[in-house]
RNA sequence: GCUCAGGUGGUGGAACUGGUAGACACGCAGGUCUCAGAAGCCUGUGCUUAACCGCAUGGGGGUUCGAGUCCCCCCCUGAGCACCA
C-alpha cells in the first residue's frame, strides 16, 4: 500500500480555511481559570513581515499555546501600530507613491500572520492611529497637563532633518536619528511639549530592583544607566563684585578645597550676561564646533571670562571659565574643577595652566608634591581647614549639611534622564489637544470636544514644519474659554505615546467611556510575559513604565509596573550580519519560505536553530532537516493508525517506547516551565522519532494508542497545522489546543539501569550498568572487577575512591 | 574608557546542580533500493592513530579525586553607555 506523503500545502491550507473566520482561541475570563497575559512587542514600524518577526511570534505563540493547554485563560492579542495609516491614506488619495507603510502592506501582514497559523485573539485588534485611540491619548495628556506633568517650554532639542521633526533623547542613536541612521541630528531651540518623566526618575530606578530575576539583567542595567542617578551636592559660588550665584553640582564636595576654577557650559545663561561681544562669538563657535564633531574625540577647550568666583567653603577666589566639555543638560550646567582629583578637570587645567592642588590622600599614602595623575578614589581629606583629617565619606555628608545650614548649598541628587519631549512636527500622530488663544494663552481642549482628529486633505511637504499648519480648517479655531479667534496646536504626539499603554487598551478595546475599565485591568495586569527585542530597552520599555506609574497615580490602575516578566529574544541577522530590517533590504520573505517548506517547517526551523535569546544569523541550509522531521512524524502516525487495535507482542519494545515518550514529555514540559530552550525540546522530539522508527515493527497496539495522540499534542505548540491534522486523523474531535497538556509519568520515564561511569584519576575508563540504588561497596567491587579498569589499577596503589551513587566511581591511584 | 553578554567539530547548536564534551540537526563519505535519478532507509563522521593510548571547549595559571562549568590574569567578538562632574 502506498504511504500517505506529507503535503504541507494541502494540510495547511485546509486548516487555514477552517481557522480563518473563527479565531483559534479567544480568552474567556468568566471561565474561572487562572489568567496568563502574554504579548509580543509591536511589529514596529516595518510594514512588511520578515523572518525576524516570524521568530519573535513563534516564541510567543508556542508559549501561549502551551499555557492554554496547561489550563490557563490566555490573553494573547495582536494589534497593529499602524500609525502610518492616515498619512498613507492621504498620500494614496492624491495618487502619490506611498513611502514606507501602506494600507495594503498592513492588510498583507495580517494575512501572513494568519497564514502562519499564529493563535491570536484577533477580536482584540486595535489600531493606535484611530480617532478612538487618539481620544484617550489626548485624555491622558489633559490629565497630565492638569497635574503639571505636561508642560511647554523653549529648549534645545534634537532635530532630524530627514524626518523634519524633533526627536526625544531616547530616539537619538550615536548622534543620528533612530530611523535614519546616517542622518546627523541637529540641535535647535524650539518651543516644545514635554512630559515630566524626571519626576518619576527615582521610582523608575528603585522599582528596577523588584524586577530583578524577571527582567533580563541587560535591560535593567541599560535602564539604570539611562536614568543615571548620582548623589552629591549643589553649591553656590558667588561671582565677585555681584550678588550672582553660580550653582555647581558635584559628587565630590569633599574635594572642594582643591577647586581651582569654575567652568560653565557654553550654553549656560550666565555666559550671555558676563560675556562681551567678542567672547560671545567665540562661545558661539565653540557650540557649533561641538555640534559638528564626534563627542568621543573632542578636544577640551576653554575660554576665560576674566571673572572670579568665591569658593564658599574656603573663601578663595577662583577664575570662571567656559568649557566645551561641560554639559548644559546635566546637573546645573556648571562645575567646579578639581584637577587633582578628576581626570577631565586635570586634562583641562593642564592645558590652560590652571593650578592643580591635591587635597585628598590615599588612606595609606601621602599627599603628592606634584600631581602627575589625578587621584579620584575616596581617601583622607587634607589641607581643607576644619575638615582636614576626615574620610571622604564623612566629609561629603558633613560638608553638605554645613552648606545647607549656611544657606549656600545642599545635598542633591541628579539624574541623567531628561524630560520626554513628545512634540513632533509630523502629520501622523495624535494631535496635542491644546489651543493657543491670544487672550487666554494655552487653553486645553475641553474633554467633551475630544478627540481632535487629523484632517485627511493634507499636503505632506517634508519641509520641516508641520504640514498641519497649511490646513486652515484644522488650525483656525475658536477659543473654548473666550470664544475669540485662536489657533490649534499643530504639533502631534510622539508615536511612543501610543505604544506606552496600548497593552492596557487590549484588555478592553471597545470601551467608549474610558481608556479601559479598571476592574478589567486589575484582572489581567501585570502582563505575565512580555516578549520583544532588546532594541526597545530604553525607549518603549521606559516610557511604558512611566505611563503605568502615571496611570496608577491617576487612580485608574493598581499595578505599578506594566510587565512582571520580560524576555528579550535575539535578532535574526540578515546575510550581511546586521539585524534583519526593511530599511537595510536584507529581509527574508516568509511567504517564499512558507510556500517552499510550509508554515510549520518555518516555525520549527526558527525555534530549532538557536535558543530564543540568542541572535541567529540567517542560514536556511538546514531547513530541510525540520521538513524531513515533519515528514517522518506524518508518515509514522498515518501508517500506524490502524495498528492501534493490534495485540501487544513485544513487552520490552512497548516498555522502551513508552519510556522514551514520557522522557520526551518530561523534557519538553521542563523546557517550557524553566527556560524556553525550544531547540532542545524539538531535539527531544527528534530523538523520540528516531527511537520510534527503530522500534516501530515491534510496538503493540496499546502502546501506539498512547504514543500517537501524545505526539500530536506535543507538536501543538510548535507545528500547529500538522498537530491539528494528526489529531483529526487519529479520529479525535475538537481543537488540539482545547486538550490538556499531557502529564508525564515519572515512573514510566525512569531508566531501570543506572549507567555508572568508572574513572581512574578522573579519566573515563569504562561504563557499567547497575540497578538504581546499588550499594557503594557493590559499585566499588563491580568497578574493580572490570577488565578495562584492571589494566589501569595493576601495579598502582589506590589512594582514594570517590563514589557518587547511581553515577560514578573514581579511583585515585598512585 | 566603563557596563553587560558571549567565544565548544566543517556549520547551527547540546551538556540545566562541578561528574561520560560534541545530544539533535545541517553538511560530508559509504552502503541499500533503482534501468537511472530523486526521495526514503542503514552506517560512519572532533583531531591523531592500524588499534590501544594520547590530545581537545579562545590563551595562561589556580582550586578539586574530577573543570566547558568555580576563582585569578590575558586575548578576541558582539551589544549598550560614553566628557554625567
Amino acid at each position: 500500500m502506498p504511504e500517505k506523503q506529507y503535503d504541507h500545502n494541502q494540510i495547511e491550507l485546509k486548516w487555514h480555511e477552517r481557522w480563518k473566520d473563527a479565531p483559534i482561541y479567544r480568552s474567556d475570563p468568566s471561565g474561572g481559570k487562572p489568567k496568563y497575559y502574554v504579548l509580543e512587542m509591536l511589529p514596529y514600524p516595518s510594514g512588511r513581515l520578515h523572518m525576524g518577526h516570524v521568530r519573535n511570534y513563534s516564541i510567543g505563540d508556542a508559549l501561549a499555546r502551551y499555557m492554554w493547554m496547561r489550563g490557563f485563560d490566555v490573553l494573547h492579542p495582536m494589534g497593529w501600530d499602524a500609525f502610518g495609516l492616515p498619512a498613507e491614506n492621504a498620500a494614496l488619495q492624491r495618487g502619490r507613491q506611498p513611502r514606507e507603510w501602506t494600507v495594503s502592506n498592513i492588510e498583507e501582514m495580517k494575512r501572513q500572520m494568519k497564514r502562519m497559523g499564529f493563535a491570536y485573539d484577533w477580536d482584540r485588534e486595535i489600531s493606535t492611529c484611530e480617532p478612538e485611540y487618539y481620544r484617550w491619548n489626548q485624555w491622558f495628556f489633559l490629565k497630565m497637563l492638569e497635574k503639571g506633568l505636561a508642560y511647554r517650554k523653549k529648549a534645545l532639542v534634537n532635530w532630524c532633518p530627514e524626518c523634519g521633526t524633533v526627536l526625544a533623547n531616547e530616539q537619538v542613536v550615536d548622534g543620528c536619528c533612530w530611523r535614519h541612521e546616517n542622518t546627523q541630528v541637529e540641535q535647535r531651540a524650539l518651543e516644545q511639549w514635554f512630559l515630566k518623566i524626571t519626576q518619576y526618575a527615582g521610582e523608575l530606578l528603585d522599582c528596577l530592583k523588584d524586577l530583578e530575576g524577571n527582567w533580563p539583567d541587560r535591560v535593567l542595567s541599560m535602564q539604570r544607566n539611562w536614568i543615571g542617578r548620582s548623589e552629591g551636592a549643589e553649591i553656590d559660588f558667588t561671582l565677585v563684585g555681584t550678588e550672582t550665584k553660580i550653582r555647581v553640582f558635584t559628587t565630590r564636595i569633599d574635594t572642594i578645597y582643591g577647586a581651582t576654577c569654575v567652568i560653565l557650559a557654553p550654553e549656560h545663561p550666565l555666559v550671555s550676561e558676563i560675556a562681551d561681544d567678542a567672547l560671545r562669538s567665540q562661545v558661539k563657535d565653540m557650540i557649533d564646533r561641538r555640534a559638528r564633531e564626534d563627542a568621543a574625540d573632542l578636544k577640551k577647550e576653554g575660554l576665560p571670562t576674566g571673572r572670579l568666583a568665591v569658593n564658599p567653603f574656603s573663601g578663595e577666589q577662583v577664575p570662571v571659565w567656559i568649557g566645551n566639555f561641560v554639559l548644559t543638560g546635566y546637573g546645573t550646567g556648571a562645575i567646579m574643577a578639581v584637577p587633582a582629583h578628576d581626570e577631565r578637570d586635570f586634562e583641562f587645567c593642564t592645558e590652560y595652566s590652571i593650578p592643580i592642588r591635591a587635597v585628598i590622600r590615599p588612606v595609606d599614602g601621602e599627599l603628592p608634591e606634584k600631581v602627575e595623575t589625578p587621584f579620584s578614589d575616596y581617601g583622607i581629606v587634607e589641607n581643607s581647614g576644619e575638615w582636614t583629617g576626615l574620610t571622604s565619606e564623612d566629609a561629603r555628608a558633613r560638608m553638605a549639611a554645613k552648606a545647607k545650614t549656611e544657606g549656600f548649598g545642599e545635598a542633591a541628587i541628579t539624574y541623567r534622564i531628561k524630560d520626554w519631549g513628545i512634540s513632533r512636527q509630523r502629520y501622523w500622530g495624535t494631535p496635542i489637544p491644546v489651543i493657543h488663544c491670544p487672550k487666554d494663552g494655552l487653553v486645553p481642549v475641553p474633554e467633551k470636544d475630544l478627540p481632535v482628529v487629523l484632517p485627511l486633505e493634507v499636503q505632506i511637504t517634508g519641509k520641516g514644519v508641520s504640514p498641519l499648519l497649511e490646513v486652515p480648517e484644522f488650525i483656525n479655531v475658536k477659543c473654548p474659554r473666550c470664544g475669540g479667534a485662536a489657533r490649534r496646536e499643530s504639533d502631534t504626539m510622539d508615536t511612543f505615546v501610543d505604544s506606552s499603554w496600548y497593552f492596557y487598551r487590549y484588555c478592553d478595546p471597545g470601551n467608549g467611556a474610558a481608556p479601559f475599565d479598571s476592574k478589567t485591568i486589575a484582572h489581567w495586569f501585570p502582563i505575565d510575559q512580555y516578549i520583544g527585542g532588546v532594541t526597545h530597552a530604553i525607549l518603549h520599555l521606559i516610557y511604558s513604565r512611566f505611563w503605568t506609574k502615571v496611570m496608577r497615580d491617576l487612580g485608574i490602575i493598581e499595578n505599578s509596573e506594566p510587565a512582571a516578566r520580560l524576555f528579550t529574544q535575539g535578532m535574526v541577522l540578515g546575510e550581511d550580519g546586521t539585524a534583519m530590517s526593511k530599511s537595510k533590504g536584507n529581509i527574508v520573505d516568509p511567504e517564499i519560505m512558507m510556500e517552499r517548506y510550509g508554515a510549520d517547517t518555518c516555525r520549527l526551523f526558527v525555534l530549532f536553530a538557536a535558543p530564543p535569546e540568542r541572535d541567529m544569523p540567517w542560514n536556511e541550509s538546514s531547513v530541510s532537516g525540520q521538513r524531513r522531521f515533519l515528514e517522518r512524524v506524518y508518515r509514522f502516525v498515518t501508517r500506524n493508525l490502524d495498528r492501534r487495535s493490534e495485540p501487544s507482542k513485544d513487552a520490552e519494545a512497548d516498555r522502551q517506547g513508552r519510556r522514551k515518550l514520557h522522557q520526551t514529555l518530561r523534557k519538553i514540559t521542563g523546557d517550557f516551565e524553566n527556560r524556553w530552550h525550544f531547540n532542545t525540546s524539538i531535539a527531544a522530539l527528534m530523538e523520540l522519532m528516531n527511537e520510534l522508527f527503530s522500534l516501530e515493527e515491534r510496538l503493540g497496539g496499546e502502546t501506539l494508542a498512547e504514543i500517537l495522540p501524545t505526539l500530536a499534542l506535543m507538536l501543538a505548540p510548535f507545528a500547529p497545522y500538522l498537530a491539528a491534522e494528526l489529531w483529526e486523523e487519529l479520529g479525535n474531535e475538537g481543537q488540539v489546543l482545547k486538550q490538556s497538556w499531557p502529564a508525564f509519568d515519572p515512573e514510566l520515564a525512569a531508566e531501570d539501569q543506572a549507567e555508572i561511569v568508572v574513572q581512574v584519576n578522573g579519566k573515563l575508563r569504562t561504563k557499567l550498568s547497575a540497578p538504581y540504588g546499588t550499594a557503594r561497596e557493590d559499585l566499588d567491587r563491580l568497578a574493580r572487577e572490570d577488565a578495562k579498569v584492571q589494566v589501569f589499577l595493576t601495579g598502582k596503589q589506590v589512594v582514594k575512591i570517590i563514589i557518587v551513587p547511581d553515577k560514578l566511581v573514581n579511583f585515585v591511584v598512585k
